[in-house]
DNA sequence: CTAATACTCAATAGAGTTCTTGAATATAAG
DNA sequence: CTTATATTCAAGAACTCTATTGAGTATTAG
């Protein structure tokens, strides 16, 4: 048959995708990669790996079809190449934190306060954005942001948020949301936000879902 | 920080799911396991691989929570952990033909007729269904076919394709599906049907789709 | 033109993965 | 109790992957 060749070469590329996903490092770098286009030193210094680890590493997600690069003088831009990695990345999280208990207890373990840890469901979300109870945080890029999000949210990527802690009150409430249900950036954000004290919390969902439950959204202009 | 030991740790977890996927041979497996609970000397024949072999892959599908295994008797039998883990698998063949050159060649190069190669969108399906014009088939394992699929299709598990390809009359066009749209039982339904001579395509969504889109569904109770 | 910067390339040691082989274990059948 | 069947385990050869090192290339700044 044929189609058993077809087949083998088939399941042979997709196995070139899975092991770009294969390692903790190129996640890491794809993580970054997520929260917009960097160069490879800045890649190199978030993720503190050499430059030349880095610029290999990048160079298999290239090749796998998860990046892609741009060349402005000196410096070489990568960028994820598409919506649908971050969706094949949001499954993997998913899947991860499904299945493996490794994960939840990971995940537990480090958002400390067990009971205050549940991540509070949309509809509630909009009541109390609605009665001004809280603050809901966006820590995606600028530019997603800007391209649409729950209304009167604020947005600070999470770069930035270690410098702004200081303009949330002790007594108002955070919420926190970022892209998929599984995006670490809002469990990173909620997790540094307790650090200081202040009385932080999840969504349960992720920007896309609120949007395609027909939730309010607003746009900047 | 202590957070980049646990991120650290999470992308650690991650990556051993991204490693499961990292084989041609494990994927061939998962394909099967996606088409029904199977034991492992089934798997191996299937696969075309040593007993030993088959076994230990499937060891590592389980630890990184994509499989799981049920002992009764002298056998195992392995299936599939979950849903998500079919949508990991599904986003992994999405990302595999959006940025994979080679993917979209191989997939074109193997259902040779180019013309007729564009997919059934659902809507005309729906109203060549009603004017009798086509047979849908539907090549998912029996289980999923009794808990809902499209009005009227006929279901015929890719295994057993072979032995009932005579009962599909040449002049007839038979229109494919299975589970995602990127599903490969129906690419290769597809290509089987046709080198026998007949009229067959392929819709362009999967089950999932069609259901969610509000289309007529159809139960066998 | 020279130096500095940003990145890639090539070679390599060490670690990890794959598949094979043969033995070990568990269950069922005679 | 013995044998057959299905699976797993353990060890090892061949191979692949990762991170490091130092050199090489391209672009910009002085």
């Amino acid at each position: 048959m044929s189609s058993s060749s077809f087949k083998h070469d088939l399941f042979t590329q997709f196995a070139r995708i899975g092991k770009a996903l294969g390692s903790a490092n190129r996640l890491k770098i794809l993580e970054l990669l997520a929260q917009g286009e960097r160069s490879v030193e800045s890649l190199a210094k978030a993720s503190d790996l050499s430059v030349a680890n880095t610029s290999q590493h990048l160079q298999q997600l290239r090749q796998s079809g998860l990046a892609s690069a741009r060349k402005q003088g000196q410096s070489v831009f990568y960028r994820i190449a598409g919506n649908e990695v971050i969706r094949l990345l949001d499954m993997l999280h998913h899947v991860a934190e499904k299945n493996l208990a490794d994960v939840e207890r990971l995940i537990n373990t480090f958002l400390t306060v067990r009971d205050s840890l549940e991540p509070i469901p949309a509809k509630e979300l909009l009541e109390r954005v609605r009665k001004g109870l809280v603050i809901v945080l966006d820590v995606r890029p600028r530019e997603e942001f800007e391209a649409g999000h729950i209304p009167n949210a604020v947005n600070v990527p999470l770069e930035e948020l270690e410098q702004n802690l200081n303009e949330f009150s002790p007594d108002q409430e955070v919420v926190a949301y970022c892209r998929g249900p599984h995006c670490i950036l809002a469990y990173e954000a909620v997790a540094r936000l307790r650090k200081k004290g202040l009385k932080a919390r999840r969504l349960a969902d992720g920007y896309p879902e609120w949007m395609s439950a027909g939730l309010p959204v607003e746009e900047t202009k």
